[in-house]
DNA sequence: TGGCGTCGTGTTGACGTCAACATGGTGACC
DNA sequence: GGTCACCATGTTGACGTCAACACGACGCCA
């Protein structure tokens, strides 16, 4: 785990060049003490902006900062705090709209408090690399931790570094460490019951990969909404959240002449399955009612316009945040799972069925 | 642009709590050094992995570190190596496809280099908010900063803290700091002449908002392209580069009659011209052919299949870090626009135009 | 057996900042 | 006119780490 932090070359021997070489490290504290004739406190106090330091003395010492171009060392002051005002954040695929959503929410969620984010991309959602990538973070800048759709089952929580804060979203680690997350359940609920309600017979799912935790549990919904009416229970199509391996579901499932309604795991792959339903000449939501999750920005715009299960992105960005930084303040400890609720949003891709054949 | 820091409460009375009590801090290199009866360097040599430590003390230190739960405090080695081995990114509505493909592509980049990436989000892509969010980050701990399209007209270079590395990617700030940036002029011409190509007489253009530095440079090739042939330079329709504001510019597009051939500045207002067009009841791409830019992941998924032009995020992103990181180390400073090409895919959405009635 | 290199480890100081305390000067009040 | 409060500013030390150097013990060779 411990980990080098070799490769920063520093130049040792230059002691103070002229003026105008390019140095490893800019003007200090000092620096513009020695120039604005004052001590280095003084210039703290002005560059803190405190207002017990007499105006002719500002001026000069700011004048001093603008001529050496002086930036206060961030790490410095992080180390005199013993905070960065950083939250370190693992995602994988963020450019998936569910993550990059909840990405840009965290960020917006982060910037309020005065706190900026620090990305981690993760090759593959297994916990090992999520472990790895958390390792890594903890050589970073970072006070705090949000993982964000860890979704490959483990064993047990993560090994991270003590007395890292940590929240997690979506994710197996739910139950080992603090959560917020969608109502999953809630969601596929409703969307698998606005399906019925319109009157089809059964709903049809095309689910996310196996090992997801949000995966499971809206499929476990799905599954419960129709054994409620005691509906038939069609098997499960598998996709891998992605817009291709939706539209690979939708073929198999439109070449199905009783397939009449469908409930995507997410957006993507319901964009997917409906460009399927289209070549294959099923006219949605004529013949065959489609739902999504998520309400990705495009999901209005698909054709047609998608019927989803919004998620509240921000909502949950704020809450992650909140929840972080209370434990960043040693408030919060609690490993609770929080729940954001979900909106169904009705538009056009869903239909009562066509009229029985054999009615 | 001196901002405090503060609020970042720290208890100074208790000085050393009893074991187990919550501790702002972690362990440091003492308190390990003291636990194991060695000096801090020690500590500090077993901490980075050095071999000139007797293994029986190596052990020792080991165990005293996995006791008390030791993490190396970064703030303290950024201070003293003067770098954080991480990059600032400021972006806008990076929830847009655009933007989270790239910000996917640096943080994957930057990865490789044993660089994270610090994000921020700006409300606006203006000058102002972009150089705010410059101030704020350079509080933050980055080496350097990578500006994603700061769209807005700027009259000169940003206010950045001095001796900040920068490199921008598709902005007005080209020519004023190093960029790197999509072959916007070129995917626009050919998007334009492939339709022209299938026959079109002339090609219709929804454009990004005009305060857009890309916008521009695309609408211009494309004037360019039809001028070329001579084709009658019909109005451009402004979008703002949401799903919402192509539909809005395809539903007044739709009712023209004359209208065979659209280029959208991006393929979220593709998505939204073609659901107007859907909703007329012209047919994509029998009656009017439909072209976008980006290669969004859903392009491929939408109905029908989007023609539109791929940018390569991975290697933008791959450049954008690589050029940061030559300027990080001082070995570049040329203010030079590196143009990566872009590549037209030619999907379903376009074809020739109808039979022309007055023929 | 003395000189010398090597190995393991300790000591010192510096990175830049800022809180706490110290200092010296000015003005007010009785 | 002396005491005291207050204000502007300076000095000291500590945050945690690590490079540079110091040092003692041991082994090798002449």
């Amino acid at each position: 785990m411990l980990v080098s932090f070799r490769g920063v070359k520093r130049p040792t021997e230059t002691q103070h060049e002229e003026v105008g070489a390019v140095e490893g490290r800019g003007p200090s504290l000092a620096d513009v003490a020695e120039l604005a004739g004052v001590s280095t406190q003084t210039v703290s106090r002005v560059s803190m902006g405190l207002d017990n330091v007499r105006p002719a003395t500002r001026d000069r010492v700011l004048a001093a900062m603008a001529q050496l171009g002086y930036a206060p060392n961030t790490a410095a002051r992080a180390l005199r705090y013993g905070s960065f005002r950083t939250i370190g954040m693992i995602a994988h695929r963020l450019a998936r709209t569910g993550e990059s959503r909840t990405v840009e929410a965290v960020v917006e969620a982060a910037r309020t408090e005065g706190y900026t984010v620090t990305l981690l991309d993760v090759e593959s959602p297994s916990s090992q690399d999520v472990a790895a990538a958390a390792a890594r973070l903890s050589h970073q800048a970072i006070d705090g931790l949000v993982i964000v759709r860890a979704e490959t089952a483990t064993p047990d929580s993560l090994a991270l570094p003590p007395r890292m804060p940590v929240v997690v979203s979506d994710s197996r680690f739910v139950g080992h460490h603090p959560a917020v997350g969608t109502d999953q359940a809630g969601g596929a609920r409703s969307a698998t019951q606005h399906l019925l309600d319109l009157g089809h017979r059964t709903v049809h799912h095309v689910a996310g990969p196996a090992g997801s935790a949000p995966a499971q549990v809206r499929a476990e919904a799905w599954r419960a909404a129709l054994e409620a009416v005691r509906a038939v229970v069609p098997p499960v199509v598998e996709g891998d959240w992605s817009a291709g391996s939706g539209y690979a579901a939708g073929r198999a499932l439109a070449a199905d002449p009783d397939v009449t309604a469908i409930f995507c795991a997410n957006d993507e792959m319901a964009a997917g399955v409906l460009r399927a339903l289209h070549e294959a000449g099923r006219a949605v939501p004529g013949e065959v009612s489609v739902v999504g999750f998520d309400d990705i920005l495009l999901a209005e715009h698909l054709w047609p316009p998608l019927t989803t299960v919004a998620q509240d992105f921000d909502e949950i960005g704020r809450r992650l945040v909140a929840r972080l930084l209370r434990q960043v303040r040693g408030q919060d400890g609690a490993d609770l799972h929080e729940v954001v609720p979900v909106e169904l949003r009705v538009r056009a891709s869903t239909a009562p069925p066509p009229a029985r054949r054999d009615a």
